[in-house]
RNA sequence: GGGCAAGUAGCCAAGUGGCCAACGGCAACAGACUGUAAAUCUGUCCUCUUCGGAGUUCGGUGGUUCGAAUCCAUCCUUGCCCA
């Protein structure tokens, strides 16, 4: 399948500049996509844009990833109602950082392959430019017109809070990107979410003024819930592909539990399966959907891709433990099978109180497993609490030695999905 | 610089002197049902709590009043119009 064509299939195009298809056959294109360096870490929402980055160097294509060190500092209006607050110099460069290590996981950077994956900071170009020779070179091929039509300015002037001149002038950033990427590396495509299109058609549109050349872009849908929900968050937040924020447990589990139709659609998103392999599948899913064969294969290679082999194998001997096993009596639990629980999150508990004998209640907020005693109190009172795999029916519970599993463990559940291993010393 | 309008809990949004920790909706969390799904129903949802309460809120600060999110003054922020 002809990469583009791949893209569409797997709903990964939303909007695409008419020429771009044939540049694509015709030659090898060096193309590029931005990252907000918003936090040191990226999550769930930049792997779109990463894995079209992956299938473009797999088409044969140059990808370069592009680190918004200077664009960082001025925030992007697309999609925000309101202005945001500027992040600190020392927060950003720790956040470019991070960033661009976990970029550097993903692409093949070889040297040796004339389509070796780039990573460039735009802060590198941005820094020498002096304002006045911004306006003078980028600015004066723009107008305002032309920059007051783009949906994400168009809606802040239209609403009451306004955009600041800064903000305003977010696009012709990320515009001259392009056009230094175009005139110094030969980079005629852009790809970005669809909420980026306006930011990015400026860019082919200050190329095509100023050096009368020709660029694309195109953009990929941003991921939904059917639900209507924000995607890529759970009940602790973000998901993040750091393993220190969001364990490969964790990681495993956000994918396992989507939604029937969220899976389907995003198993075509997010893994690198063919039509050959995700048909059957769904069709299979159909007809058993309780197996939850698409979430599972979904979880499996995302989680593998991004983390690798054996933090897979681990989340799913852990899930094993965790659900699948879970009628097992905590009490039978071997320590190996506890210690198996790889990635649950993992809590010190002073032995010396459980010998002591405590209530529930100071258990729960003393292991921050509930935010205070007051939450505590509700959570137990609304059945949302196990302890060793048996549910807690009274706020009179009190935790004693018997508690302790093989003399150190503690197993406590919130609700269905989230457990805790408490480990006393 | 002048005139007008607005600022309420994570978000949207009601409330225009006591019955207000503040209607309603969304989001979120927990329960039932289920397939660790969806839909639905139930509870919680400012903070802490010995569950009896206690404390801190309605842009900021001062004031009027027995009593203010609500009235007055002033300041800040934002939008619109005029110069």
């Amino acid at each position: 399948m002809k990469l583009i064509e791949e893209l569409r299939w797997r709903g990964m195009i939303q909007d695409i500049m008419p020429g771009t298809e044939e540049l694509l056959e015709k030659e090898m294109v060096t193309g590029y996509i931005g990252f907000d360096p918003t936090a040191d870490s990226l999550h769930i929402g930049s792997l779109v844009p990463i894995l079209l980055l992956v299938h473009f160097q797999k088409a044969g294509h140059k990808p370069i990833a592009l680190v918004g060190g200077a664009t960082g500092m001025i925030g992007d209006p697309s999609g925000k109602s309101q202005e945001r607050n500027l992040l600190s110099e020392e927060a950003l460069q720790k956040n470019v950082a991070g960033v661009k290590a976990q970029l550097e996981k993903f692409l093949d950077f070889n040297a040796a392959l004339p389509n070796a994956a780039e990573m460039s900071n735009n802060y590198d170009w941005f820094k020498n430019i002096s304002f006045i020779d911004f306006l003078r070179d980028a600015g004066k091929h723009i107008t305002v017109n032309y920059m007051m039509a783009k949906d994400s300015v168009k809606k802040r002037i239209e609403g009451e809070t306004g955009i600041s001149y800064t903000e305003f002038a977010y696009q012709m950033m990320q515009g001259y990107d392009f056009y230094w990427l175009y005139t110094h590396k030969n980079c005629k495509l852009q790809m970005g979410g669809s909420d980026q299109w306006g930011n990015m058609t400026t860019g082919s549109e200050l190329i095509r003024r100023k050096c009368g050349g020709e660029a694309f872009v195109f953009t990929n849908p941003l991921i939904t819930k059917a639900d209507g929900g924000k995607f890529g968050k759970t009940e602790g937040g973000n998901v993040w592909l750091d393993t220190s924020r969001t364990s490969p447990f964790q990681f495993y589990q956000f994918w396992l539990n989507a939604s029937d139709t969220d899976a389907e659609k995003w198993i075509k998103i997010f893994t690198f399966l063919s039509p050959d392999e995700i048909n059957p599948l769904i069709d299979e899913h159909k007809s058993t959907p309780e197996k939850r064969l698409i979430q599972k294969k979904l979880a499996e290679e995302i989680t593998k891709f991004v983390h690798g082999n054996d933090a897979l194998q681990e989340a799913l001997t852990a899930t094993e433990k965790a659900f699948t096993q879970k009628e097992i009596p905590a009490e039978e639990l071997s320590i190996e099978d506890i210690e198996a629980l790889q990635g649950v999150t993992q809590i010190s508990f002073a032995k010396g109180k459980v010998n002591a004998e405590i209530d529930i209640v100071s258990f729960l907020a003393e292991t921050s497993i509930a935010p205070s005693k007051g939450e505590a109190r509700k959570l137990v009172q609304g059945g949302g609490i196990s302890i060793n795999r048996v549910k807690v029916d009274t706020i009179d519970f009190k935790l004693n030695k018997n508690h302790l599993l093989h003399d150190k463990y503690i197993l406590a559940q919130k609700g269905k999905k989230n457990h805790f291993v408490i480990k006393c010393a």
